[in-house]
DNA sequence: TTCATTTTAGAACAAATGTACTAAGTTTTA
DNA sequence: TAAAACTTAGTACATTTGTTCTAAAATGAA
């Protein structure tokens, strides 16, 4: 009981340190932050700031947590739910759009995964998950005939094994590359990794993409 | 005259911090080889070394300088002689290799692209060249009869936009995921990025790259 | 209220880093 | 050979960073 109590009342501070911090990490990157700069920015000192978290390090932790937790919503929610295509779409949108929420993480990512190893080892047991229920949404999708059977071998492997690497490095490759606003670079990035299904759609499947373009259109 | 011969002596301890930089680099990291590592470990002073590079975002510009200039020569040699499919396999095989090369760059870009302004606006007029070059490719293949005809709309401006993604991030995705050795991992992901164009191949197409995995099963 | 616990501020420390400066040494030029 | 230019070593400095410690303040329980 008075655990709870506790609990909330140390979750105050602690939490508007992480939402300042993924302010600050985002803005200027994971690297260019230090506890001292969190401090200030919070009007608190850094005293106070390394009882609740020792090193930035620490936070990044926290922050990675947060975003994995809300990575996998979309996710069992596909699960759970017959395995549709346009579902499919909308809710890898959504982690799209959870991925930018967090974009300071998967910007250096292979930095904070090297200084981290929770964070490395966590993600890569994400991503064989994310594998495994790729394969199995296209199964599906092949069943439902949204999608042709594999028209040469290895071809739907690979077409996951790519689909990873752009949904892995889009944020990356966008800060690079992409000039236009960040709702436009997320459906940018979004339908680039969906267009690697196109060459294997079906009419019946193709004719679902095009309602779905339609349906942004009118909404836009 | 003379000034050949300043270059000549001065490049010799020039050249080696080059060399020692980009092995340090590449094993530890951009971010974590300071100028003393890298005097220490090459035998001279830190001072000497700051004669030569006032600091390391100067040795990273040098080795970036010397990566852009190494890729370009595939890339001419593409142009220069008929651009065929084979050849162009070959030769974007030899980019990767070459990105290997110099993987610590690749592995940061981001961050290194965010700090050495130079070497961000370098990058980006590269790509947008290899985007030329790629259409000019494609449209070759077509005329040539190796890929069918856009079987529809932007197909090929999205096949272009996804290998592009990859060939810029293959690295260090292969650093958190690939288990292997450097070899397979060029091998692979480069595979991978060829693996784009496979869905548009046509008969003769097909053969061509079931001829070159012939080559190198024989080889291997 | 009273006491124990948790939270906060502030100062101080050690380590590391880029940078600058000086003087000695080496090489090149004239 | 003598002078000029270039290279090297060594030292020192200011700054920043995570980290630690102490004491005061706030908060909760009894």
């Amino acid at each position: 009981m008075f655990y709870f109590i506790y609990l909330s009342q140390g979750m105050k501070t602690k939490d508007r340190i992480l939402r300042e911090a993924l302010a600050l990490f985002n803005q200027q990157g994971s690297d260019d932050v230090s506890l001292r700069a969190i401090a200030r920015s919070m009007d608190i000192s850094v005293g106070n700031l390394a009882y609740h978290y020792a090193n930035t390090d620490r936070i990044i932790e926290a922050l990675y947590l947060e975003l994995a937790e809300k990575m996998d919503q979309p996710i069992k929610e596909v699960e759970e739910q017959d395995p549709e295509f346009l579902l499919m779409v909308r809710l890898s949108r959504k982690n799209f759009e959870i991925m930018y929420q967090y974009r300071f993480i998967l910007l250096d990512f292979t930095r904070i995964a090297r200084r981290i190893p929770s964070i490395r080892d966590h993600f890569i047991q994400l991503i064989e998950q994310r594998k495994l229920q790729f394969r199995f949404i296209l199964a599906q999708l092949e069943t439902t005939g949204v999608i042709i059977p594999e028209p040469f071998p290895e071809a739907y492997t690979k077409m996951i094994q790519r689909s990873l690497v752009i949904g892995d490095y889009w944020i990356p490759h966008a800060h690079i590359h992409f000039e236009g606003t960040a709702e436009e670079a997320i459906s940018y990035y979004h339908q680039l990794m969906i267009s690697e299904i196109e060459p294997y759609l079906s009419e019946k499947g193709r004719a679902k993409l095009t309602e779905l373009h339609k349906v942004r259109s009118i909404k836009a």
